[in-house]
DNA sequence: ATAAATGCAAAGCATTTGCAGTAAA
DNA sequence: TTTACTGCAAATGCTTTGCATTTAT
């Protein structure tokens, strides 16, 4: 991650934007990677500062926005509070629990068609789709 | 809108919510009445204050809160800077330009299909798709 | 009457920004 | 050495809240 053996560019047009390998950002991608959690900016601050006592959230915010940009990790805007990040770049989906708020991660099996037809002149790139429903532990409860 | 004929009750279990009939409301309902373009707070406040001199944003974020609960109107979560609001409450779509912006309904036409054993024992309720594209202004210009 | 809504100002959060110091490359 | 990053504090911007007053019912 961040700009690997290759050196340099981590995607496409970087125009003089080559990432350095600092430890508090490889301390957010170590605790970021595999975390299917969803994330918030003070999910990973609380998280991080624990072991990196300096850590502060203009630097949690820079990294994330860095990473972002490089293609590393995708901003969610799932969440109406705040945005969430997801180390998952792949495409995939997102089932939300109207209950708690759970966030999960949805990686294949969804199949979305929209009609050339409906696309209204839009030249379409990509989707997201959101489930709303229930997780399992939520479905247990009596009331809510 | 707003409790019509039938008094009382916008929908299910009202607990002592009787909505009231302010001239500010119907003001705010007025414009956001087959407004398709999923204005936020401040666009409502703008608008509305024109015509409404004393408006203030309490007010606006209060009626919109009220309304939304009411299931008159959908908050939307497409724009991570701040929320929108679709007086479109039927199930519907949208295309986002990741140029300019943009958001158009996709009303019709969209199959969403997840396998129920992908659901991760969720229970669906409901889905709703991000289109993102172009839209026909952007496609025509050079550069962005 | 009375329960709810208005409007103002202050408060609350999430996120951004400016900047001097620090550290990768 | 050069360019980017860190960390702090101040600033922004959207949204919420408290409260006294007004208003719909």
């Amino acid at each position: 991650m961040i700009a690997g053996s290759e050196h340099k560019r981590a995607s496409k047009k970087n125009k003089g934007s080559r990432l350095k390998r600092t430890p508090q950002r490889l301390a957010i991608l170590q605790f970021l990677d595999g975390n299917t959690s969803h994330p918030s900016a003070e999910d990973i601050y609380r998280a991080v500062s624990k072991q990196y006592q300096s850590m502060s959230f203009a630097t949690v915010y820079n990294t994330l926005h860095a990473l972002t940009k490089a293609g590393v990790l995708r901003e969610l805007t799932i969440d109406p509070e705040r945005r969430r990040y997801d180390p998952d770049t792949s495409c995939h989906h997102h089932l939300i629990c109207i209950n708690c708020g759970r966030i999960v991660d949805v990686s294949g099996g969804v199949t979305v068609d929209l009609p050339s037809d409906m696309a209204r002149d839009f030249t379409i790139l990509g989707n997201h789709v959101e489930f709303y429903g229930r997780c399992p532990a939520c479905q247990k409860q009596k009331n809510a």
